[in-house]
DNA sequence: ATTCTTGCAAACGGTTTGCACATAC
DNA sequence: GTATGTGCAAACCGTTTGCAAGAAT
């Protein structure tokens, strides 16, 4: 599953219709080889080391283009500012990525908990599920 | 379902430990009584109708406060910033509450693609699982 | 040659903090 | 009476933005 060298990883860039530039090079790179879930301070110190010159505002606008283009994950946060809920019971969020209006998921709520089997002895507290799309007032096809 | 009075409120932040003040109750209520999934300032616009004097900083200490004690559910951000992570196929996070740390979970990972029957036209296009708890190195018992 | 990207620095904005006063218990 | 919460304003800090110079295609 590994050894990927630096034409794979120029081919993924360009796969996703991304210009390649040794910053977003090192910066893929960066958070590929890691099991780490950095933040974009973390991986400018990273790539710092092999490129000092490269910028943080490079970093920033690099990665908002990979989660663009699906190239990489947010792991969080999903909405801009923090956003508020009464009810507690475990149920999932439906999160629109245009307005960012949150909705429940109707159905299938309740609590059923997530299995969680042995991880690493991780003591799970809250779980919480967010589902990332268009609501029906955003949903493309909507001039 | 519905029905609660000020005395039943004004309980159920006492069953949570919390002192009662007008304040909290007004912003305990303004999140019971809404489907929305509001913002500190939204609530803050909402609660300032009926208490003018009430201040920003006050619904954010207050909605910190109800978080801490399980009252409410916060959405998103689960982590103060952002995290990014390369690999794409869905699978779930384990934030740690103390440290911040997060780590894939093992198992159950894959494709699975939580079910979700006829949500009012909602477009799904990512999902998104996190676990929140405690990691090996911050499990309550760790001095 | 043209378009996209970088680097830098300043601006932005949501959230936190400190402190004096007020309120809950 | 004492501990806790509130209001106000300033500080904080992660992130975004504007623009001129540089690189990719």
């Amino acid at each position: 599953m590994e050894g990927k060298n630096d034409k794979d990883f120029i081919a993924t860039l360009r796969d996703h219709g991304l210009q390649v530039t040794y910053q977003r090079l090192a910066i893929y790179q960066a958070l590929y080889f890691t099991k780490d879930h950095p933040s974009a301070e973390t991986i400018y110190q990273q790539v710092k080391k092999r490129f000092p010159m490269i910028s943080l505002g490079t970093v920033y606008k690099t990665l908002e283009k990979f989660y663009e283009v699906e190239l990489i994950q947010k792991v969080s946060p999903v909405t801009e500012v923090a956003r508020y809920d009464a009810k507690m019971g475990s149920h999932h969020h439906l999160v629109c990525l245009d307005c960012q209006s949150i909705q429940d998921a109707d159905g299938m709520v309740g609590e059923q908990r997530i299995a969680i089997p042995e991880n690493h002895g991780f003591q799970v507290v809250r779980q919480q599920v967010v589902l990332q799309g268009y609501c029906p007032a955003c949903k493309p096809g909507n001039s």
